[in-house]
DNA sequence: AACAAATTGTTTGATATCAACCTATTTGTT
DNA sequence: AACAAATAGGTTGATATCAAACAATTTGTT
């Protein structure tokens, strides 16, 4: 008698129509695969992206990597105290400013990233794997239309 | 001597080629216009959302609210008492079973609602200002196929 | 009818994030 | 040189969220 799937009848109004809302399932499902996709390294975008960003940067100074990643300076500190207490980041004393510190991989950090981008790639292709390759290329001008500030 | 603007030599690497990035800039766009458009309200997504859908399913129970806006139950718990407290819903015990609350906007709440969907028009507009008519479908579908489950 | 299993709303504990403030240090002005 | 202003990292407090556990109630099984 169809009880196991008429759990929606429920009706969404307008938030479907809503770019905003759209834009919460979709990262809600990034999410998702994200995590799964990383596995047992107990990573999340967050982590990722001051890893990716730090690699790319050597030397970069917390301010700088906030604003590189759009987190709070003080966002920063619990980011980067999860990754150095993983081993995974240190934070050198600047030399030539003492207020800062220099972001560097460890050794560790930069072996657990090149074993992530692969797992990275397989996300992101079955992120999209219901788009062609052209219809990927629209979707992220369209975005990058609406956000600039790359 | 090119001080002010060049703090942005910092490099992504490959940030900015993952949807989950761009799909998370957007969100904070997306966001930020969201509570200046609403302005005076107080208001977020996630408590405008759960005002929307009871509006649209009066006397639905917080289990089914929390799952047609994808929030924790728990979380449901909060909003709701964010807008009990502001006198916008209101929790009558369920008839029919005693554990569930029947949810309802009070006439505030009704009243809040339609004085905030023009806001809300006018945030989504200039959202999209940039894109076509065309190219707004073509967005919406795109995220669509990616993410379905509308 | 009795009792096990599921469901509902809630509480508690954890994590992520921002904003405001703090101290140490550096930079800029006089 | 002296000192005001800006900057760096950090701490604290607030909010949003999830997950796990819980009591009350309902449903299902025998």
């Amino acid at each position: 008698m169809a009880k196991k799937t008429d759990s929606q009848q429920i009706d969404l109004g307008l938030l479907p129509t809503l770019l905003g809302y759209r834009l919460r399932l979709a990262q809600l499902a990034v999410f998702a695969d994200f995590v799964v996709s990383t596995g047992s390294a107990q990573m999340t975008p967050s982590l990722f992206g001051a890893l990716v960003v730090i690699e790319a940067n050597p030397g970069l100074k917390q301010t700088d990597l906030a604003r590189a990643v759009r987190l709070d300076r003080s966002t920063v500190v619990s980011v980067l105290d999860t990754l150095e207490k993983r081993q995974l980041v240190i934070r050198k004393r600047g030399l030539t400013d003492r207020r800062s510190n220099a972001l560097e991989l460890t050794a560790t950090g930069k072996q657990l990233l090149a074993e992530l981008l692969p797992r990275i790639e397989d996300h992101e292709q079955r992120l999209v794997q219901n788009l062609s390759a052209s219809e990927q290329t629209t979707l992220a001008q369209l975005l990058g239309k609406i956000f600039p500030a790359d």
